[in-house]
RNA sequence: GCCGCAUUCGUCUAGUCGGCCUAGGACGCCAGGUUUUCAUCCUGGAAAUCAGGGGUUCGAAUCCCCUAUGCGGUACCA
């Protein structure tokens, strides 16, 4: 078996845009299948279609995966033996195997235009058929099958424009077998004669694939279900070259949370999250779309989340690092039907791994975000902070939001809570708690609490309300963490600065 | 249209060779508790007649067939 060679796998994005997520997903299982095996994770940029070509796509993706923490062995910018990595370096390797099909009969030169074609399936539609490029049609149209060889020749010497079809053979079982999907079937006069060279020069995905998952040795070709309608095209083509074939997995599709088609660019700014890893700004339109990095989300949750859409370990534990998922990895544990992305267990995700990660990283996250403010603290102070209020934070960029009155006092307070909590005697109680957490020298968060809590029952009032009304004055607002440790960290002081500040603002009259 | 792939709670899924499934877990949801706040956390609950219909079998979510639905492909795009 192939288990006992060290696999070589590849991720080939084009670079036409920003990476999606289902994508990253690809990529990630094949890295994690390298890994497990000790294997090659190999990074093609397929750039053979350059009407498509946008620029900024290529840097795009290697910073996603610096991002995420996915390593390439080989591959652009980080290279290899096999190179060059990008196929439009590689243009004059694929002439010379398209000419090789062509020697040996696999292939011939068809000289229709895309014009004659568009009108050839407008034809057919009209009489509610389908018009196909095969073995029934072939000899009717404009190639150097169906013309005398001089005539081809003279076409080809004098520079008409040309492509090169794959000579589909006739009524041929061609058998794929899929290592997700079992033996998959089918007859060949049902597939056309795919163009595997352009008329500019460039080859198609499918000969340039196949020729460099040839040379670069790649034994598992890991790849997203969308191929697998062509993949009985790509197991023709390395007979047709004599070459034996990778394995082959065709993963299921990523889903739109509503509906049940492929999550696309449109879905994620339309249902509020995330389908790139990173910001990506369209070059021409500056159209925005946003990415899990600038949302708060840690590179550690993405890649946990993506693991579990379409596998799983076969254990109850959901929470896996990525030294677990290259070590449970398999891909006879791959669904085979599509998953839809879910933004709530995403959210659920990323808490999860915020409560873990080391307060020092988070600390750097929140310094950031303190700094773009203009507010500038101490490390120890921010660390502190984080500790205080990281249980509560499902995004790196909630920690502002929920710890803001740790640097800042309140700029507006809640009208809810003051509605429902300051009354008129609010200011004179507030004053006298203020006065004994004042006198207990030094501070300590304890006696402090038990002091004031001795006295609102001393003096029969309402503890929720007093309690709510101080936590109103120094945050704004009913929420944060134990009033007494913000005490504790902003300092007595400055509770009396905006105790007073609140009753100026909320006491009109005074 | 044609070809292919799929189909277990709202969602992600467990269910490897049919019996331990009166279908398990997680997210979300609902209820209670903790937190005199919010979030977290804890406990409990509702939630899939396993797409539908036929077989095979003593017995099927698990095997076979049919139907339906969804998705993918059907470009000189990848």
């Amino acid at each position: 078996m192939t288990t006992t060679l060290k696999p070589r796998v590849r991720f080939a994005p084009s670079p036409t845009g920003p990476l999606h997520i289902g994508g990253v997903r690809t990529a990630l299982y094949n890295y994690l299948f390298a890994k497990q095996h000790g294997g090659t994770f190999i990074l093609r940029i397929e750039d053979t279609d350059q009407t498509r070509f946008v620029p900024g796509a290529e840097e795009y993706i290697i910073e996603s995966f610096e991002w995420l923490g996915i390593t390439f062995d080989e591959g652009v910018r980080v290279g290899g033996d096999f190179g060059p990595y990008k196929q439009s370096e590689r243009k004059p390797l694929y002439q010379q195997f398209a000419q090789q099909l062509i020697d040996s009969d696999w292939a011939y030169y068809a000289f229709d235009t895309p014009e004659q074609l568009d009108e050839k399936r407008k034809d057919y539609e009209a009489e509610k058929k389908n018009f196909q490029y095969d073995n029934s049609t072939r000899l009717s149209m404009t190639n150097s099958l169906s013309l005398p060889k001089e005539e081809t020749e003279r076409r080809l010497a004098s520079g008409q424009p040309f492509v090169i079809r794959f000579k589909f053979p006739a009524d041929k079982e061609i058998l794929v077998n899929d290592l997700i999907r079992g033996e998959v079937r089918i007859n060949s006069n049902l597939l056309d004669d795919k163009v595997l060279f352009k008329s500019d020069g460039m080859p198609t995905y499918h000969l340039a694939n196949i020729v460099d998952d040839h040379l670069m040795e790649i034994t598992h070709v890991i790849r997203g279900e969308e191929w697998l309608p062509s993949a009985p095209l790509h197991v023709m083509l390395y007979q047709a070259f004599g070459w034996d074939a990778p394995s082959f997995a065709h993963l299921p599709l990523l889903l739109k949370p509503d509906g049940n088609g492929k999550l696309s660019k449109r879905d994620g700014d339309r249902l509020g999250f995330p389908v790139f890893p990173l910001q990506w700004i369209n070059p021409e339109t500056q159209e925005i779309s946003s990415g899990y990095r600038e949302m708060g989300y840690l590179p550690d949750a993405v890649i946990n989340i993506l693991s579990l859409l379409g596998w799983n370990p076969g254990t109850e534990q959901e929470i896996l690092s990525i030294d677990e998922l290259v070590k449970l990895f398999s891909l006879d544990k791959i669904s085979k039907s599509g998953a839809k992305f879910d933004p709530e267990k995403a959210k659920w995700f990323n808490h999860q791994y915020i409560q873990k990660q080391p307060i020092a990283n988070l600390a750097k996250s929140f310094d950031h975000q303190l700094k773009a403010k203009g507010i500038h603290a101490s490390i120890e102070q921010v660390e502190r902070a984080v500790a205080m209020i990281r249980e509560r934070v499902h995004f790196l960029t909630e920690f502002w939001d929920q710890g803001y009155f740790l640097f800042e006092a309140p700029k507006e307070y809640d009208q809810q809570v003051v509605k429902k909590r300051w009354k008129e005697n609010t200011p004179d109680q507030l004053r006298q708690v203020l006065a004994i957490i004042s006198s207990v020298q030094p501070f300590n968060k304890e006696t402090a609490h038990d002091e004031v809590v001795a006295a609102i029952q001393r003096n029969e009032w309402n503890m929720g309300q007093v309690m709510n009304c101080l936590r109103l004055s120094i945050v704004g607002a009913a929420k944060g963490p134990d009033l007494f440790d913000i005490i504790d960290f902003i300092g007595v002081e400055e509770v009396n600065a905006r105790v007073e500040q609140a009753i100026d603002r909320l006491c009109p009259e005074n």
